[in-house]
DNA sequence: TAAAATATTAACCAAACATTAACAATCCTG
DNA sequence: CAGGATTGTTAATGTTTGGTTAATATTTTA
């Protein structure tokens, strides 16, 4: 198979420096998309399909954590990087709130961005198992549509779930019959693992297991200190 | 359960920024083992089981990147961050070369190498998670599934396994007909050798005999002073 | 922009789990 | 073989996690 270069967005305002980097990155064999501003670059970001963004956080209009915040709107998965001007603390503390995965302080060197943009995109190519093309599950006497979020207990009418509802039910189909792991959920769903999102994520469970109650056969078990765990009964076939 | 603290082996030979750095990260909950030196530094990572180590650059003996080589060679996951005196790039490429997680340059800010140590510390508990090492084993008429936790025997309900008794069995199940050291079910399980942790595993095992009581052809024998050994008798094949 | 839908936070209780204590049994060494 | 050290066992005490309901906050929608 014909190995298909990785896409990368970068948003830069200055365009000197833009054009060297861009040029760096394309020699060493990246699909580089350069916008020169937030505006910009999030429309070049909904066109297409990027593995990465690299982002100046000190941009005219829109600056770099506001348009990382619609990035993350848009797809939760996409590794971020930012480039900060100085090693300001706050910028370095609110980076990591809005997710990034790294950043770099100017002036920095090339080499070494290369090493973490390698060290990312493979980081997240292995964690990128979690299959999301699939969204019709047949969960026992049910039927969870996963797309528009419909839930159907044999013929009847369908439930419509919440996004959380939803996101929630279909991980743990994914992990039928095995443990889906309570962090895996929330950093997937949740985007965040603490005290609070553990709990929210606790009340989103007791409100799966009362729209799976009609069937007898379906149950949300817990694995305590885990994870949580779909068992499908008298399965007739797979 | 006790939430245990993280533990990071810090190694820096400036006895004053050495102290000053294990305060504060003692206050911010870890568990802090300061060496002074690549040597020292080296002997107690053999005798315990850190989850981070933080190591300087510049030391007298032998050097951080000596050192995290040796470490590597012992331990192919423990995440490293570097600190080095200057942003100097042969550093920090030799640095990602050994296997380091991320560097730091002094003088850096506390709540950044906090931040830092939380992000690792975090990813590497996540990729942990979805660690597919051996979880399944038969010990005479029970198969433990040591993911879900379930015990069970023949064609039984299965018994649920508190963490501890799973990570337990496990090991012993490891070591199958063989010493399994006191020692090691200690400092991995328990993460700590004491009077009160063994005794606590004494618990746990009385607790595993008493589980494994309907098998006559199980049984957990003590070896005075050592450990223990998990012997299956009569066993029909491999 | 008000109502509806969704999500988070709080509070309380129960269940699961782990540790400690206390005492008995066993082992080992001098 | 006496006595300290180690192990076996049960029960009590302590801690963390999860289940649940309801109040509050936030976002979406009409």
């Amino acid at each position: 198979m014909e190995e298909v270069n990785k896409k990368i967005l970068l948003v830069e305002d200055d365009p000197n420096f833009g054009a060297v980097l861009k040029d760096y990155l394309v020699i060493n064999d990246f699909e580089v998309t350069l916008a020169k501003n937030g505006m910009e670059g999030f429309e070049k970001f909904k066109k297409d399909n990027f593995d990465l963004c690299i982002l100046d956080v000190m941009m005219p209009y829109k600056d770099g954590y506001t348009l990382a915040r619609e990035i993350r709107e848009k797809n939760k998965e996409v590794p971020i990087i930012f480039l900060t001007a100085k090693s300001m603390k706050e910028d370095v503390l609110k980076g990591y709130k809005v997710g990034a995965d790294d950043y770099l302080n100017k002036p920095f060197d090339s080499e070494v961005l290369l090493m973490k943009i390698k060290a990312i995109i493979q980081r997240k190519a292995s964690e990128t198992k979690t299959d999301n093309t699939k969204f019709e599950f047949q969960i026992g006497k049910f039927h969870l549509n996963s797309k528009l979020r419909f839930l159907t207990f044999e013929n009847e009418e369908p439930i419509k779930l919440s996004p959380k509802e939803n996101e929630l039910l279909k991980m743990l189909a994914l992990h039928e019959n095995d443990l889906m792991p309570r962090e895996l959920a929330l950093t997937k769903i949740w985007r965040d693992d603490n005290y609070f999102t553990s709990r929210s994520m606790d009340v989103y469970i007791a409100k799966l297991r009362k729209y799976l109650k009609p069937d007898e056969d379906v149950e949300i078990l817990n694995i305590h200190g885990e994870g949580f765990r779909l068992v499908i009964k008298n399965k007739v076939s797979e």
